[in-house]
DNA sequence: GCTTGACCTTCCAGCGACTGGAAGGTCAAT
DNA sequence: ATTGACCTTCCAGTCGCTGGAAGGTCAAGC
């Protein structure tokens, strides 16, 4: 299977799955006579795990880990659920901070007329966050 | 003032005002006998607006975009604000985002016993998202 | 057999927003 | 005169791709 078919069967882009082995996210695959990457079923999944994990925030580096567990099939479970876990608390920090961000923001935005008039309480508030 | 003090007192570190410059976002200030960059108050406080929309979450072209209007007495306050709420709007999609993704790996990670053993829901989900 | 066009290859560059480090100049205090 | 903190420029690296150039391969149609 070419490189593009595999991209599309997976979800990944050829581009970025050139980049993945380059990065040695994936290994080197086999080449035709003509030196095209010729994928098999298998590596595909591989690729749609990572299209998964990456499509729900983990990074690349996570990534690696989770995809060395995935393929020891001796690994413990704990491990996974640690990696897990720690992206969860990452992902509710990232949340209360777009939160408290939104909220400030809606605030300079409702004290704001938005008309053609230069008074403007958002920029004031940017400038002199005191009294806001 | 020194580039350090200017730094210590905007919260924007040095090389961050170098990168600023560099790149156009404030203009060029004025240097000493022997080189070094010399700052007014009032560069400082176009540093501290800088800051504090950056940590907003505003996209440095945004905050380019801000600073103009904040140094033009004439604007239109509605111009700001519709940079303000295209800016919450953002916000409010990245958080549904990052919500639904938590929500998927809380599922998962509750499935998970995470002990020493390879049975690993949280991979399975990742392998097979049909079943989770 | 030849051409066309879709696909593949490698390599280099750029995005955003910094950040680190090297190599060297300046300044104030001792 | 020396030390050490500060400043200067410039280049490279971060993360995760993505775009583009220049060229090779392959299958289909004439």
């Amino acid at each position: 299977m070419n490189i593009g078919t595999a991209a599309a069967r997976s979800g990944v882009p050829a581009k970025t799955i050139r980049y993945y082995e380059g990065i040695g996210l994936i290994n080197k695959v086999g080449r035709t006579a003509g030196g095209y990457r010729d994928y098999s079923d298998t590596e595909v999944e591989t690729l749609k795990f990572i299209q998964r994990a990456r499509s729900l925030g983990f990074s690349v580096k996570d990534v690696a880990d989770l995809l060395a567990l995935w393929q020891d099939r001796d690994r413990a479970s704990s491990e996974v659920k640690r990696i897990a876990e720690g992206h969860v608390e990452a992902i509710g920090r990232k949340i209360a901070e777009l939160e408290e961000i939104r909220r400030t923001l809606e605030t300079l935005i409702h004290r704001c007329h938005g008309d053609d008039r230069p008074d403007c309480p958002i920029l004031e508030g940017l400038a002199h966050p005191c009294c806001s």
